[in-house]
DNA sequence: ACCCACATGTAAGGAGTTACATGATTAC
DNA sequence: GTAATCATGTAACTCCTTACATGTGGGT
Protein backbone atom coordinates (compact mmCIF):
# COMPACT_ATOMS: atom_id res chain seq x y z
CA UNK A 1 0.00 0.00 0.00
CA UNK A 2 2.07 2.43 1.55
CA UNK A 3 0.42 5.49 -0.73
CA UNK A 4 2.59 8.00 1.05
CA UNK A 5 5.24 7.43 -1.92
CA UNK A 6 2.50 7.42 -4.39
CA UNK A 7 1.22 10.78 -3.10
CA UNK A 8 4.75 12.28 -2.92
CA UNK A 9 5.80 11.65 -6.48
CA UNK A 10 1.83 13.15 -7.62
CA UNK A 11 3.20 16.73 -6.73
CA UNK A 12 7.12 16.03 -7.74
CA UNK A 13 5.66 14.83 -11.03
CA UNK A 14 4.61 18.51 -11.37
CA UNK A 15 7.13 20.48 -10.08
CA UNK A 16 10.41 20.37 -7.48
CA UNK A 17 9.81 20.50 -4.35
CA UNK A 18 11.49 20.12 -1.30
CA UNK A 19 10.26 17.84 1.68
CA UNK A 20 8.86 21.00 3.37
CA UNK A 21 6.93 21.76 0.32
CA UNK A 22 5.93 18.60 0.10
CA UNK A 23 4.40 18.30 3.41
CA UNK A 24 2.78 22.26 3.16
CA UNK A 25 0.93 21.04 0.52
CA UNK A 26 -0.49 17.85 1.16
CA UNK A 27 -1.65 19.36 4.51
CA UNK A 28 -2.94 23.08 2.92
CA UNK A 29 -2.95 23.37 -1.00
CA UNK A 30 -4.10 19.59 -1.94
CA UNK A 31 -5.81 18.59 1.37
CA UNK A 32 -7.30 18.30 3.27
CA UNK A 33 -7.32 15.01 0.96
CA UNK A 34 -3.90 13.21 1.99
CA UNK A 35 -1.91 14.62 4.80
CA UNK A 36 1.48 13.68 5.97
CA UNK A 37 4.18 14.43 8.39
CA UNK A 38 7.65 15.89 8.50
CA UNK A 39 8.59 12.11 9.59
CA UNK A 40 7.14 10.47 7.07
CA UNK A 41 8.64 12.85 4.31
CA UNK A 42 11.84 13.24 5.23
CA UNK A 43 12.83 9.46 5.12
CA UNK A 44 10.52 8.89 2.63
CA UNK A 45 12.50 11.09 -0.08
CA UNK A 46 15.33 9.66 0.87
CA UNK A 47 14.37 5.94 0.27
CA UNK A 48 13.06 7.33 -2.71
CA UNK A 49 16.34 8.82 -3.95
CA UNK A 50 17.79 5.52 -2.84
CA UNK A 51 15.18 3.71 -5.70
CA UNK A 52 16.18 5.89 -8.16
CA UNK A 53 12.15 7.42 -8.30
CA UNK A 54 13.65 11.00 -7.25
CA UNK A 55 17.09 13.06 -7.67
CA UNK A 56 18.33 15.92 -6.00
CA UNK A 57 17.68 18.94 -8.40
CA UNK A 58 19.50 21.98 -6.22
CA UNK A 59 19.90 23.12 -3.06
CA UNK A 60 18.58 26.66 -2.00
CA UNK A 61 19.76 29.15 0.74
CA UNK A 62 17.83 31.69 1.73
CA UNK A 63 20.21 33.92 4.17
CA UNK A 64 19.97 32.16 7.97
CA UNK A 65 17.80 29.76 6.95
CA UNK A 66 18.42 25.68 6.53
CA UNK A 67 19.42 24.72 3.38
CA UNK A 68 16.40 23.76 0.88
CA UNK A 69 16.99 20.62 -0.82
CA UNK A 70 14.92 20.39 -3.85
CA UNK A 71 14.27 17.29 -5.16
CA UNK A 72 12.89 16.23 -8.55
CA UNK A 73 11.63 13.14 -10.50
CA UNK A 74 13.43 11.10 -12.69
CA UNK A 75 11.77 9.42 -15.52
CA UNK A 76 11.72 6.11 -13.64
CA UNK A 77 10.02 8.04 -10.76
CA UNK A 78 7.55 8.92 -13.42
CA UNK A 79 7.00 5.43 -14.59
CA UNK A 80 6.17 4.18 -11.38
CA UNK A 81 3.54 6.88 -10.80
CA UNK A 82 1.98 6.01 -14.21
CA UNK A 83 2.04 2.34 -13.21
CA UNK A 84 0.52 2.64 -9.88
CA UNK A 85 -2.42 5.48 -11.67
CA UNK A 86 -3.29 2.83 -14.09
CA UNK A 87 -3.86 -0.01 -11.43
CA UNK A 88 -6.88 -1.40 -10.04
CA UNK A 89 -7.95 0.64 -6.82
CA UNK A 90 -8.65 -1.44 -3.95
CA UNK A 91 -12.32 -0.64 -2.17
CA UNK A 92 -12.07 2.07 0.18
CA UNK A 93 -14.36 3.51 3.45
CA UNK A 94 -15.46 6.39 4.32
CA UNK A 95 -14.26 5.83 7.65
CA UNK A 96 -15.67 9.29 9.17
CA UNK A 97 -15.71 8.96 13.04
CA UNK A 98 -18.82 11.93 13.34
CA UNK A 99 -20.77 8.96 11.07
CA UNK A 100 -19.86 6.77 13.84
CA UNK A 101 -21.19 9.21 16.70
CA UNK A 102 -24.68 9.76 14.50
CA UNK A 103 -25.25 5.86 14.80
CA UNK A 104 -25.60 6.45 18.91
CA UNK A 105 -28.19 9.63 18.44
CA UNK A 106 -30.62 7.92 19.61
CA UNK A 107 -28.51 7.23 22.72
CA UNK A 108 -27.99 11.06 23.85
CA UNK A 109 -30.90 13.69 24.29
CA UNK A 110 -31.86 15.77 21.12
CA UNK A 111 -30.21 19.38 21.88
CA UNK A 112 -26.90 18.12 22.86
CA UNK A 113 -26.54 16.38 19.58
CA UNK A 114 -28.03 18.80 17.52
CA UNK A 115 -24.92 21.53 19.35
CA UNK A 116 -22.05 18.92 17.38
CA UNK A 117 -24.11 18.45 14.44
CA UNK A 118 -24.08 22.44 13.95
CA UNK A 119 -20.50 22.81 14.86
CA UNK A 120 -19.80 19.96 12.06
CA UNK A 121 -21.94 21.70 9.63
CA UNK A 122 -20.22 25.16 10.25
CA UNK A 123 -16.84 22.91 9.83
CA UNK A 124 -18.20 21.83 6.06
CA UNK A 125 -19.38 25.28 4.91
CA UNK A 126 -15.69 26.42 6.00
CA UNK A 127 -14.39 23.94 3.39
CA UNK A 128 -17.11 24.51 0.82
CA UNK A 129 -15.88 28.17 0.71
CA UNK A 130 -12.17 27.14 0.59
CA UNK A 131 -12.80 24.76 -2.19
CA UNK A 132 -14.77 26.99 -4.34
CA UNK A 133 -12.32 29.69 -3.75
CA UNK A 134 -9.66 27.07 -5.20
CA UNK A 135 -12.47 25.63 -8.18
CA UNK A 136 -12.22 29.79 -9.26
CA UNK A 137 -8.65 29.98 -8.79
CA UNK A 138 -7.89 26.94 -11.16
CA UNK A 139 -10.86 27.96 -13.51
CA UNK A 140 -8.71 31.24 -13.97
CA UNK A 141 -5.37 29.04 -14.56
CA UNK A 142 -7.03 26.65 -17.06
CA UNK A 143 -8.96 28.29 -19.64
CA UNK A 144 -6.83 26.98 -22.72
CA UNK A 145 -8.80 23.80 -21.80
CA UNK A 146 -6.57 21.30 -22.47
CA UNK A 147 -7.43 18.18 -20.65
CA UNK A 148 -4.09 17.24 -20.57
CA UNK A 149 -2.87 19.89 -18.34
CA UNK A 150 -2.18 19.09 -14.75
CA UNK A 151 -4.61 21.91 -13.88
CA UNK A 152 -7.32 20.29 -15.44
CA UNK A 153 -6.73 16.78 -12.70
CA UNK A 154 -6.44 18.80 -10.09
CA UNK A 155 -9.99 20.93 -10.69
CA UNK A 156 -11.86 17.19 -11.01
CA UNK A 157 -10.77 16.29 -7.56
CA UNK A 158 -11.39 19.67 -5.92
CA UNK A 159 -14.65 19.69 -7.74
CA UNK A 160 -15.65 16.32 -6.18
CA UNK A 161 -14.66 18.07 -2.63
CA UNK A 162 -17.16 20.52 -3.34
CA UNK A 163 -19.80 18.30 -4.18
CA UNK A 164 -19.03 16.09 -0.69
CA UNK A 165 -18.59 19.34 1.35
CA UNK A 166 -22.38 20.20 -0.19
CA UNK A 167 -23.36 16.29 0.15
CA UNK A 168 -22.59 16.86 4.20
CA UNK A 169 -24.09 19.78 4.89
CA UNK A 170 -27.22 19.09 3.44
CA UNK A 171 -26.95 15.68 5.89
CA UNK A 172 -26.58 17.47 8.85
CA UNK A 173 -29.75 19.72 7.81
CA UNK A 174 -31.36 16.91 7.33
CA UNK A 175 -30.75 15.43 10.66
CA UNK A 176 -31.15 18.25 12.78
CA UNK A 177 -34.78 18.43 11.33
CA UNK A 178 -35.32 14.96 12.21
CA UNK A 179 -34.10 15.61 16.02
CA UNK B 1 -8.55 8.18 19.21
CA UNK B 2 -8.39 4.91 19.30
CA UNK B 3 -12.46 5.05 18.14
CA UNK B 4 -12.18 1.39 17.53
CA UNK B 5 -13.93 0.71 21.37
CA UNK B 6 -16.80 3.17 20.59
CA UNK B 7 -17.39 1.58 17.36
CA UNK B 8 -17.18 -1.54 19.56
CA UNK B 9 -19.45 -0.01 22.17
CA UNK B 10 -21.95 1.47 19.69
CA UNK B 11 -22.82 -1.93 18.58
CA UNK B 12 -22.75 -3.25 22.29
CA UNK B 13 -25.21 -0.23 23.37
CA UNK B 14 -28.35 -2.29 21.04
CA UNK B 15 -27.57 -6.31 21.90
CA UNK B 16 -25.38 -8.58 23.34
CA UNK B 17 -22.90 -9.54 20.94
CA UNK B 18 -20.02 -11.76 20.55
CA UNK B 19 -16.18 -10.86 19.24
CA UNK B 20 -17.28 -12.44 16.53
CA UNK B 21 -20.42 -10.68 15.64
CA UNK B 22 -18.95 -7.45 16.32
CA UNK B 23 -16.25 -8.06 13.76
CA UNK B 24 -19.10 -9.20 11.09
CA UNK B 25 -21.25 -6.37 11.91
CA UNK B 26 -18.38 -3.91 11.17
CA UNK B 27 -17.52 -5.54 8.29
CA UNK B 28 -20.87 -6.10 6.64
CA UNK B 29 -23.82 -4.47 8.26
CA UNK B 30 -22.60 -1.34 9.31
CA UNK B 31 -20.10 -1.13 7.49
CA UNK B 32 -18.34 -0.43 5.20
CA UNK B 33 -17.83 2.43 7.53
CA UNK B 34 -15.57 1.28 9.91
CA UNK B 35 -13.97 -2.07 9.82
CA UNK B 36 -11.39 -4.56 12.07
CA UNK B 37 -9.57 -7.03 12.76
CA UNK B 38 -10.24 -10.07 14.98
CA UNK B 39 -6.63 -8.79 16.62
CA UNK B 40 -8.03 -5.59 17.44
CA UNK B 41 -11.72 -6.66 18.61
CA UNK B 42 -10.68 -9.60 21.13
CA UNK B 43 -7.96 -7.82 23.13
CA UNK B 44 -9.82 -4.66 22.77
CA UNK B 45 -13.24 -6.19 24.34
CA UNK B 46 -10.60 -8.03 27.35
CA UNK B 47 -9.55 -4.42 27.97
CA UNK B 48 -13.16 -3.15 27.91
CA UNK B 49 -14.20 -5.93 30.57
CA UNK B 50 -11.40 -5.11 32.72
CA UNK B 51 -12.33 -1.39 33.09
CA UNK B 52 -15.72 -2.28 33.48
CA UNK B 53 -17.74 -0.90 30.49
CA UNK B 54 -18.61 -4.03 29.05
CA UNK B 55 -19.57 -7.65 31.00
CA UNK B 56 -19.78 -11.12 30.35
CA UNK B 57 -23.60 -11.86 29.36
CA UNK B 58 -23.43 -15.53 28.65
CA UNK B 59 -21.80 -18.32 26.92
CA UNK B 60 -23.61 -20.12 24.02
CA UNK B 61 -22.66 -23.58 22.66
CA UNK B 62 -24.16 -24.82 19.33
CA UNK B 63 -23.02 -28.41 19.23
CA UNK B 64 -19.03 -28.69 17.46
CA UNK B 65 -18.19 -25.24 17.81
CA UNK B 66 -16.67 -23.13 19.71
CA UNK B 67 -18.06 -21.65 22.59
CA UNK B 68 -19.54 -17.76 22.13
CA UNK B 69 -18.91 -15.73 24.85
CA UNK B 70 -21.68 -13.13 24.53
CA UNK B 71 -20.84 -9.46 25.91
CA UNK B 72 -22.97 -7.06 27.12
CA UNK B 73 -22.57 -3.26 27.90
CA UNK B 74 -22.60 -1.69 31.17
CA UNK B 75 -23.70 1.26 32.80
CA UNK B 76 -20.23 2.81 32.82
CA UNK B 77 -20.29 1.56 29.37
CA UNK B 78 -23.06 3.19 28.16
CA UNK B 79 -22.09 6.44 29.87
CA UNK B 80 -18.84 6.57 28.37
CA UNK B 81 -20.56 5.96 24.98
CA UNK B 82 -22.69 8.92 25.76
CA UNK B 83 -19.58 11.20 27.20
CA UNK B 84 -17.90 10.45 23.60
CA UNK B 85 -20.90 10.86 21.38
CA UNK B 86 -21.38 14.42 22.36
CA UNK B 87 -17.81 15.36 22.61
CA UNK B 88 -16.49 17.42 19.57
CA UNK B 89 -15.06 15.20 16.84
CA UNK B 90 -11.83 16.08 14.76
CA UNK B 91 -11.81 17.41 11.06
CA UNK B 92 -11.56 14.38 9.28
CA UNK B 93 -10.10 13.78 5.65
CA UNK B 94 -11.31 12.22 2.97
CA UNK B 95 -7.84 10.36 2.54
CA UNK B 96 -9.70 7.91 -1.08
CA UNK B 97 -6.41 6.57 -2.88
CA UNK B 98 -8.57 7.09 -6.40
CA UNK B 99 -9.07 10.37 -5.80
CA UNK B 100 -5.08 10.71 -5.52
CA UNK B 101 -5.16 8.97 -8.63
CA UNK B 102 -7.37 11.59 -10.28
CA UNK B 103 -4.77 14.00 -9.57
CA UNK B 104 -2.38 12.45 -12.27
CA UNK B 105 -4.96 11.97 -15.18
CA UNK B 106 -2.87 14.16 -17.02
CA UNK B 107 0.34 11.94 -17.29
CA UNK B 108 -1.67 9.11 -18.18
CA UNK B 109 -3.54 7.75 -21.84
CA UNK B 110 -7.40 8.66 -21.46
CA UNK B 111 -8.35 5.16 -22.36
CA UNK B 112 -6.53 3.41 -19.82
CA UNK B 113 -7.81 6.05 -16.87
CA UNK B 114 -11.38 5.32 -18.54
CA UNK B 115 -11.20 1.68 -17.69
CA UNK B 116 -10.18 2.66 -13.94
CA UNK B 117 -13.38 5.23 -13.53
CA UNK B 118 -15.23 2.82 -15.24
CA UNK B 119 -14.27 0.11 -12.80
CA UNK B 120 -14.91 2.80 -9.62
CA UNK B 121 -17.89 3.41 -10.85
CA UNK B 122 -19.36 0.10 -11.08
CA UNK B 123 -18.10 -0.58 -7.40
CA UNK B 124 -19.57 2.24 -6.09
CA UNK B 125 -22.99 1.66 -7.91
CA UNK B 126 -22.71 -1.88 -6.03
CA UNK B 127 -22.63 -0.15 -2.55
CA UNK B 128 -25.22 2.00 -3.79
CA UNK B 129 -27.62 -1.14 -4.21
CA UNK B 130 -26.34 -2.37 -1.39
CA UNK B 131 -27.37 0.72 0.61
CA UNK B 132 -30.88 1.16 -0.89
CA UNK B 133 -31.83 -2.24 0.10
CA UNK B 134 -30.47 -1.65 3.87
CA UNK B 135 -32.26 2.01 3.60
CA UNK B 136 -35.88 0.01 2.83
CA UNK B 137 -35.01 -2.86 5.10
CA UNK B 138 -34.40 -0.11 7.82
CA UNK B 139 -37.61 1.85 6.73
CA UNK B 140 -39.85 -1.23 6.75
CA UNK B 141 -38.19 -1.73 10.41
CA UNK B 142 -39.37 1.54 11.75
CA UNK B 143 -42.57 2.90 10.53
CA UNK B 144 -43.80 3.27 14.30
CA UNK B 145 -41.49 6.31 13.81
CA UNK B 146 -39.98 7.57 17.23
CA UNK B 147 -36.61 9.41 16.21
CA UNK B 148 -35.46 8.22 19.49
CA UNK B 149 -35.26 4.32 18.45
CA UNK B 150 -31.45 2.67 16.97
CA UNK B 151 -33.22 1.77 13.64
CA UNK B 152 -33.81 6.01 12.96
CA UNK B 153 -30.00 6.31 13.55
CA UNK B 154 -28.94 3.80 11.95
CA UNK B 155 -31.11 5.09 8.70
CA UNK B 156 -30.04 8.73 8.72
CA UNK B 157 -26.24 7.03 8.30
CA UNK B 158 -27.08 4.51 5.65
CA UNK B 159 -28.80 7.43 3.57
CA UNK B 160 -25.66 9.61 4.18
CA UNK B 161 -23.82 6.84 2.35
CA UNK B 162 -26.40 6.46 -0.25
CA UNK B 163 -25.53 9.76 -0.78
CA UNK B 164 -21.83 9.36 -0.97
CA UNK B 165 -22.41 7.06 -3.55
CA UNK B 166 -24.37 8.78 -5.55
CA UNK B 167 -22.15 11.56 -5.78
CA UNK B 168 -19.13 9.12 -6.31
CA UNK B 169 -20.63 7.94 -9.16
CA UNK B 170 -21.86 11.00 -10.71
CA UNK B 171 -18.41 12.36 -10.60
CA UNK B 172 -16.80 9.19 -12.21
CA UNK B 173 -19.41 10.33 -15.41
CA UNK B 174 -18.37 13.61 -15.40
CA UNK B 175 -14.53 12.85 -15.54
CA UNK B 176 -15.22 10.16 -18.48
CA UNK B 177 -16.93 13.03 -19.81
CA UNK B 178 -14.00 14.94 -19.86
CA UNK B 179 -11.36 12.37 -21.35
C1' DA C 1 -9.98 -32.98 -2.08
C1' DC C 2 -10.52 -28.23 -1.04
C1' DC C 3 -12.38 -24.08 0.45
C1' DC C 4 -15.74 -21.51 3.25
C1' DA C 5 -18.21 -20.37 7.64
C1' DC C 6 -17.95 -20.42 12.41
C1' DA C 7 -15.26 -18.80 16.65
C1' DT C 8 -11.53 -17.71 19.39
C1' DG C 9 -7.32 -15.69 19.67
C1' DT C 10 -1.76 -14.29 18.80
C1' DA C 11 2.29 -12.34 16.15
C1' DA C 12 4.62 -9.39 13.20
C1' DG C 13 5.01 -5.47 10.71
C1' DG C 14 3.62 -1.23 8.23
C1' DA C 15 1.32 3.25 8.37
C1' DG C 16 0.32 7.33 10.70
C1' DT C 17 0.23 10.75 14.74
C1' DT C 18 2.37 13.58 18.22
C1' DA C 19 6.19 15.33 20.21
C1' DC C 20 10.89 16.70 20.25
C1' DA C 21 15.48 18.96 18.66
C1' DT C 22 17.84 22.82 16.39
C1' DG C 23 18.16 27.67 15.19
C1' DA C 24 17.47 32.41 13.21
C1' DT C 25 13.92 35.97 12.10
C1' DT C 26 9.60 38.36 12.16
C1' DA C 27 5.25 39.81 14.30
C1' DC C 28 2.40 40.88 18.46
C1' DG D 1 8.98 37.66 26.02
C1' DT D 2 6.25 34.55 23.41
C1' DA D 3 4.77 32.52 19.51
C1' DA D 4 4.89 31.59 14.62
C1' DT D 5 7.28 30.57 10.20
C1' DC D 6 10.86 28.36 7.75
C1' DA D 7 13.51 23.86 7.24
C1' DT D 8 15.57 19.77 8.34
C1' DG D 9 15.24 15.63 10.70
C1' DT D 10 14.59 11.78 14.84
C1' DA D 11 12.00 9.14 18.55
C1' DA D 12 8.22 7.06 20.56
C1' DC D 13 3.94 5.47 20.24
C1' DT D 14 -0.73 4.08 18.64
C1' DC D 15 -3.45 2.22 15.19
C1' DC D 16 -4.43 -0.97 11.59
C1' DT D 17 -3.57 -4.74 8.21
C1' DT D 18 -2.10 -9.26 7.06
C1' DA D 19 -1.06 -13.58 8.28
C1' DC D 20 -1.07 -17.40 11.34
C1' DA D 21 -2.98 -21.13 14.70
C1' DT D 22 -6.75 -24.39 15.92
C1' DG D 23 -10.70 -27.29 14.90
C1' DT D 24 -15.34 -29.14 12.89
C1' DG D 25 -18.96 -29.48 9.57
C1' DG D 26 -21.11 -28.31 5.08
C1' DG D 27 -21.03 -27.25 0.17
C1' DT D 28 -19.03 -27.99 -4.65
Amino acid sequence: MSSIRYAMLTLLAREPLSGYDIKQQMNNRMGPFWKAGSNQVYPELAKMEGEGLVKLYGLEQHAYRPVRKLYEITEAGREALIQWTTEPTERENIRDEFLLKAYNTWLVEPEKMIIRIEEKKKEHEERLAAYLDKVEELTQLLDSSNSKAPIASSLSVVEFGVQYERLYIEWCDKLIKKL
